[in-house]
This record gives C-alpha cells, sequence and structure tokens, in this order.
RNA sequence: GGCGAAUUAGCUCAGUGGUUAGAGCAGCGGAAUCAUAAUCCGUUGGUCCGGGGUUCAAAUCCCUGAUUCGCCA
C-alpha cells in the first residue's frame, strides 16, 4: 500500500470554558481515526488549537481582572491536561492567538481583497450609549415590527417566526444595559460570498464533489440553492473595536471576526509544527498538494467549514478540504447534557473521580459512525457494556489463558511443531479474523461496526478456550503440550484483538505490550497470499506475568460523577456546543428596565382552569387551552406544545393574563395568554399553578 | 413558519424491496469453575411510532398524522 499524507484536524474548543464530555466525542473520534492511520504506517498529522477570539474571551477576562492573553494561557494548560488526560494525542495542540495565524489570516484577507472579493460597507447598528458598544442581534430587545409581541430578539420573532433587523424592531433596549439603543453607522468588511466565483465554486465543491456526507451536501444544496438562485449573502468578517482579536492591516479599530481566524488556525498550529519538525508546509497547503486535509466537526460548525472556509482557501490560492467529517451532538440519558440533572460532565471531573478514559474511548467508539446522528451516552449501558465487552470478553481472555502459561511454562508459548499445529488451528478455526472488514470499518470511521466485528471475534475466542477447556486438560500430566499449545492460543488471539482495539485503547494496549512483552503493536496487514497465522506472535515468545488490565466500572462511581457535576442553581439545561460570540450571548436573560406600580397593575391576571387542551393541526408549537376565569371561558392559543402533553394539562389551574388584546393567529382568534417560565433556548417550559385552594376567576397581584 | 433527520425487543443498536425481523446486554433455565464473578449452552421477549397507499412481496418505497432532534447563516 502506498504512503498516505495526511492532515487531520479537530474543531478549535472555545477558550472560554471546560472541555466536557460533548466535546470529547470529537476529539475521541479524530484520535482513533489518527493512530489508525498511524499505526497504518501512513505520514499523519493532528493538530488543534484553542479558539482564543471575540467578546466573551473578552468580557471574561475583564471580570476576572486579568488580560486576555492571561486568561486564554490558563485555559490552554486546562485544554491540554483534559486532552493528555483522555489520551487524544496531538501532534500540536496551539492556539489562535499566534504570529502564524494572524500571518495566514492577514495573509487570506489580503488575497481575497486583491482578488476583489472584499467590499466595505457602512452598515446601520444599533449601538449602546451607555455601554459604548455595538450590539450583535440578539442583544437588542424589542417588538417584533411584524405582530408587535413583546420582548423579541433582534434578528427573528419567536411569536410569529418572522425574520428581520435589530433596526426594524419597535421599542428596542439594549438587553446589555438595558439603555435605549442608538442607531449609528459603521463600516464593515464583507467577503463577498455571493460573487459568482464563490457560488459556482461551492455549488460544485459542497455539492457535488465527494467532500461531505451525503446528509451534510443535501443541507449545502438548500443553503447554496439551484443554479441561478442567489442564496448565499456576503459574510460580515469584521468586528468594531472594543474586540479581543487580530486587527484588520491598515484600518485601526476594526478586527476579523472570530470565525474568520478561528480555521485559519488549522494552518496556524500546522505551520508552527512544521516549523519545529521541519515538515513542508507547502507540501500540504499548497492548491495542487497530493496530502489529504481532513476536518472532523460538530455538525453545528458546517457551515462555516463546508462554505466560508473552503470558499476563503480556494479563493486565496490554498488547496481546499478533501473532506469534512461532520458528527452529531451527545446526549446523556436521552437529554440534552444539564447541569442540575448532573449530566453536563466535564472531562476534568470525569478524571478527577478516578474513572477510567479508556471505559469512555470504547463506549464512544461503540456508539459512533460516519453519519450526523446524535449519540447517546445511557449511563447504565455505558456500565454494562464496558463490563461485559472489554472486561468480560475481551480483557478475560488474557486473564483466564496467562496463569497456566507462567506458571506451567515459565511465560513461553508453544514453538516447533507445536506452534505449526496452532497455526493450522488458527487458519481453520479464525479464517474469518482477517483485518479486511475492521480496517474498512475504521476507515469509513463506522467505529461501532468495527467493534461489533472485533467483539465477535471475541466472542470466537472464549468459546474456543471454552471448548477446548485447559482446566481439564490440565488435570492430565501426559497432556501439557496440549495445555501449553490452548494456553497460547488464547494469548495469541488476545494479542491480535489488542492489535484491533489498540487505535480505541491506547492505554490499555500499552500495558498489554508490557505484558505481552511485544514491541509496540500495529496495524495488522495482510496479502492475499497470507494467512492470519502470519498475524501471529512468533514461536517460542515469552510473554511477562499477568497483571490486571482493567477494572470493571462500579454504578457507584458514576452515581458519584454525576452527583460530582450536579448544580443545584437554576436548572439551566445546556445547549448545544456554544462557540462563539452570538450563540455565547444568547443565553443571558438580563432584568427588563424598570416600571412602576401603575404599569404593573394594568395587568389583569387571573387563576384560569385548563378544562379542555387539545392539539392544533398543523402547529408545531402551540396547544389550544379553553380556560374558565369563573365568569367566562376563554380561548387561548399557548405555545407550550414542546413541553406538555395536552391530556397532563385539562383540570389544572394556572395563570393567564386576562386583559391582554386578542389577537388573530393562523389557527383562530387567541383570547389571552397563560404564564409560563422558561421559553429561552432551552426549550423548558413551565407554566405557573397558584398554591392549594386558589378558584377560577381570582385576581393575581 | 420553512426545510431536513430520526422513531425496530426492557436497554443500546444492526438491518434501505425477497425465508418465520436480528445482535449484544438485561431477564429466565442449565453447565462449567481457568479467569480480580470473568465464561459457555439453551431460552422468554417485537402492533418495526399510528393510519393509508404502491407492490406478487414493505421495517425498507410513497402520502398522512404523532413525537423527538437539528438547520434557517
Amino acid at each position: 500500500m502506498s504512503k498516505r499524507k495526511i492532515l487531520v484536524t479537530s474543531a478549535l474548543p472555545y477558550a472560554n470554558g471546560s472541555i466536557h464530555l460533548g466535546h470529547l466525542v470529537e476529539y475521541i473520534q479524530t484520535d482513533i481515526w489518527v493512530r489508525f492511520q498511524k499505526m497504518r504506517g501512513h505520514t499523519v498529522y493532528y493538530v488543534c488549537a484553542d479558539d482564543t477570539h471575540g467578546t466573551p474571551i473578552m468580557l471574561r477576562a475583564e471580570k476576572e481582572g486579568i488580560t486576555p492573553e492571561a486568561l486564554i494561557a490558563r485555559v490552554h494548560s486546562e485544554h491540554l491536561g483534559d486532552f493528555n488526560g483522555f489520551h487524544i494525542q496531538f501532534d500540536n495542540y496551539y492556539s489562535t492567538h499566534s504570529a502564524e495565524t494572524r500571518h495566514f489570516s492577514e495573509d487570506i484577507y489580503a488575497k481575497l481583497k486583491t482578488a476583489g472579493l472584499i467590499t466595505v460597507r457602512s452598515i446601520e447598528q444599533l449601538y449602546d450609549p451607555v455601554k459604548n458598544m455595538f450590539l450583535p442581534d440578539r442583544f437588542v430587545k424589542g417588538e417584533c415590527p411584524k405582530c408587535s409581541a413583546k420582548d423579541q430578539y433582534g434578528d427573528s420573532c419567536e411569536v410569529c417566526g418572522a425574520a428581520y433587523t435589530p433596526t426594524e424592531l419597535k421599542n428596542p433596549y439594549s438587553a446589555v444595559s438595558g439603555a435605549k439603543p442608538i442607531s449609528k453607522f459603521s463600516e464593515h468588511y464583507f467577503f463577498n460570498l455571493s460573487d459568482s466565483r464563490c457560488v459556482d465554486f461551492l455549488r460544485h465543491w459542497a455539492c457535488e464533489g465527494d467532500h461531505l456526507q451525503p446528509e451534510a451536501a443535501n443541507k449545502m444544496r438548500e443553503w447554496v440553492g439551484e443554479a441561478g438562485e442567489n442564496k448565499l449573502s456576503d459574510w460580515d468578517i469584521s468586528r468594531d473595536a472594543p474586540y479581543f482579536g487580530f486587527e484588520i492591516p491598515d484600518v485601526p479599530g476594526k478586527y476579523f471576526y472570530v470565525w474568520l481566524d478561528a480555521p485559519v488556525g488549522y494552518m496556524g498550529s500546522f505551520k508552527n509544527l512544521c516549523e519545529r519538525e521541519k515538515i513542508q508546509f507547502d507540501e500540504f497547503w499548497q492548491p495542487q498538494s497530493d496530502a489529504e486535509l481532513y476536518h472532523f466537526i460538530g455538525k453545528d460548525i458546517l457551515y462555516f467549514h463546508a462554505l466560508f472556509w473552503p470558499a476563503m482557501l480556494q479563493n486565496a490560492k490554498y488547496r481546499t478540504p478533501t473532506k469534512i467529517f461532520a458528527h452529531g451532538f451527545l446526549t446523556v440519558n436521552g437529554e440534552k447534557m444539564s447541569k442540575s440533572r448532573g449530566t453536563f460532565i466535564t472531562a476534568e471531573s470525569y478524571l478527577r473521580q478516578g474513572l477510567n478514559p479508556e471505559w469512555l474511548r470504547y463506549y464512544y467508539a461503540a456508539k459512533l459512525n460516519s453519519t450526523l446522528e446524535d449519540i447517546d451516552l445511557n449511563l447504565e449501558d455505558f456500565v454494562a457494556r464496558v463490563n461485559s465487552d472489554l472486561v468480560g470478553k475481551f480483557i478475560n481472555i488474557a486473564s483466564r489463558c496467562a496463569g497456566f502459561i507462567s506458571k506451567r511454562f515459565a511465560g513461553r508459548l508453544v514453538d516447533g511443531a507445536q506452534y505449526h499445529v496452532l497455526q493450522k488451528m488458527v487458519n481453520e478455526h479464525f479464517a474469518t479474523w482477517r483485518p479486511a472488514v475492521i480496517e474498512q470499518a475504521f476507515e469509513a470511521r463506522e467505529f461501532s461496526a468495527a467493534i461489533r466485528q472485533i467483539m465477535k471475534f471475541a466472542d470466537e475466542a472464549n468459546e474456543m478456550i471454552h471448548e477446548l477447556a485447559p482446566w481439564e486438560i490440565a488435570k492430565n500430566p501426559d497432556r501439557t503440550d496440549d495445555l501449553q499449545r490452548t494456553c497460547s492460543l488464547g494469548i495469541q488471539l488476545f494479542y491480535l484483538l489488542s492489535r484491533y482495539l489498540k487505535p480505541i485503547l491506547p492505554g490499555t494496549v500499552q500495558q498489554i505490550e508490557a505484558f505481552l512483552n511485544c514491541a509496540p503493536l500495529t496495524w495488522p496487514q495482510l496479502n492475499d497470499d497470507q494467512t492470519v497465522s502470519d498475524l501471529l506472535l512468533p514461536a517460542g515468545h515469552i510473554i511477562n506475568i499477568y497483571q490486571h488490565l482493567m477494572t470493571r466500572i462500579d454504578s457507584k462511581q458514576i452515581e458519584a460523577l454525576t452527583a460530582a457535576n450536579t448544580q443545584s442553581l437554576a436548572p439551566v439545561t445546556q445547549n448545544t456546543p456554544v462557540r462563539h460570540a452570538e450563540k455565547q450571548q444568547h443565553a443571558i436573560v438580563p432584568i427588563a428596565e424598570t416600571i412602576s406600580i401603575d404599569d404593573f397593575s394594568k395587568i389583569d391576571l387571573r387563576i384560569a382552569k385548563i378544562v379542555n387542551a387539545e392539539h392544533v393541526p398543523g402547529a408545531e408549537k402551540l396547544l389550544k387551552l379553553t380556560l374558565d376565569i369563573g365568569s367566562e371561558q376563554r380561548m387561548v392559543f399557548a405555545g407550550i406544545k414542546s413541553a406538555y402533553d395536552p391530556e397532563q394539562l385539562k383540570g389544572r389551574l394556572t395563570v393567564m393574563v386576562a386583559n391582554l388584546a386578542p389577537r388573530q393567529m393562523k389557527f383562530g382568534l387567541s383570547e389571552g395568554m397563560v404564564l409560563a417560565a422558561g421559553g429561552g433556548n432551552s426549550g423548558e417550559l413551565f407554566i405557573l399553578s397558584p398554591d392549594t385552594g386558589a378558584q377560577p376567576g381570582m385576581r393575581v397581584k
């Protein structure tokens, strides 16, 4: 097989928070794939970095009273410690706040500018005169210009679904200070993604090429549109000071938007590695490069990696990625990770609780495939699966055979004629143990399929040992050859399984290498004219005394882990990975501006009994409620379908706004509003209930 | 609101038009006692989300409803 040159990246974690089990899906997936390729003898470099720029970093450093540089240095060492703990083996783990990343950001920008793909436009943006900063869309709230719903974000209305710009909001206010924003113009720099050079390229590259998974390519077709359609907008790549990032050359006070330099960080990190290890950078990044470039990412950042990034590279005369591998999100026990449930588990806490990182690597591998599907970490299943597969099936093979070899044969596996008998047995009974199927599964990132296959082999090994029953043979002093051969067979099978599992269990296999007294395991490779027995340890090989290689998980350890991660504070469910400024800011819901008691008393709140609740055909969010408020009945459409089943609402008491102007909705007239907590990005909703004794119609003050 | 994906045994998942729908785990019954209780044999268990359609044949294709998740920069 010819030797490949491969550069692999994982997405850059934001230097604003800890690594958690959700992040680790990606790093473990990438690391397994990289280790597999390295074991096969290819030249592989795996680089990553902290993503260090943007408003949240700036604000957090400000809050901690330190410089952004000090903050990102601290987080960098935390992240690196976490990754080492999970055996994620980067060839370089760097930072986007680096000379190299600055160089390539400026270089790409300059080339795009020369190509006429950068436009400057004056943008009218809302500005917080108290905080002295421009307000991102989600930092402005006000009334929807279409339906007048109150407290809507600056980009879209959650009530009627209208999309608009913040300047169209009625009665806007700053979500930072509460001040009334003023409109201010500012010059912004745009990358002309709508230019035909980008659109035509992307339609070919992202939609038709073999660079994306089928589901992702579908998404691209939706985003890019058909030929003739012009669906892509230019991309705003600048931000006004104050901002932590790279200042745009010759444009004082303007900075590159963090998402411009984040992917450039891949190049920066690799360049840094090249300098250190004398690798030819251009061999990997020049347009005609024969090296392969793969980006492992979460599906949430597909847009940036499959559109902006290739378009930037193409037009700046660099090579484009060979493939983008997007994966799904992690859920824990079938739900989003939650701090209140203790399932928002940080990498650091997992390790600190003494849990074995190899367990998680194995479990993720057993769940991962090449699609964008989410994967679920079911904690009970995690315990059962690791204990059963890894300890019960795999490790046990070594454990049950090694004793005889040590005690009766001084650690020596069979040789001579007996070795030939062993080879023959292997080729007869284990002819299916050839690497091809597993190798294809690893290459295609179908790790769950690889594991199914490997565990099937492990089952076969245990069955064979059971059938040969070395403990019976041992009773017969005339059968020492049989005993040695049988136990050697078990050890040989264990050796081969270890080779297959090494990309997934690098730490355990390192111990296995010591136990088996052999060189670092390589990937089993067979030509057509070779047989499985060619993959075994040599005749007469001597192994060391077996020491336990892996313990079982005690479910108490899992309980301790979730307990350690449970925050009794506000039951905030964590969103899917938040990467940057805008997203980061969604979660913050500041206290609204002060009102007088007169303002409040205008609202007539009444206890209402839900006498009927039903689904509304065609409505995704609404339930139709019939409310009894003593004097009359009201029909109300409430956007609580996501949180409540109609049946569980019937008969309940709640609180409604009784003097709200009726509103005509698509499905009928809504005569009021029920009160519910939540409704933010978490999607959680809790309708209010009065204490026992309240009667329909009572006023709430 | 628009678009997309998913829903298969108690749990986690295979299975993209062709026997009677499978595996691992859990459960149940048995065997074994080499192994830090790890193994082996047998076995219970399914309205393939609901409804309709296409077909000689549907978990699989189409329509529709429910639920869940995601994207709409």
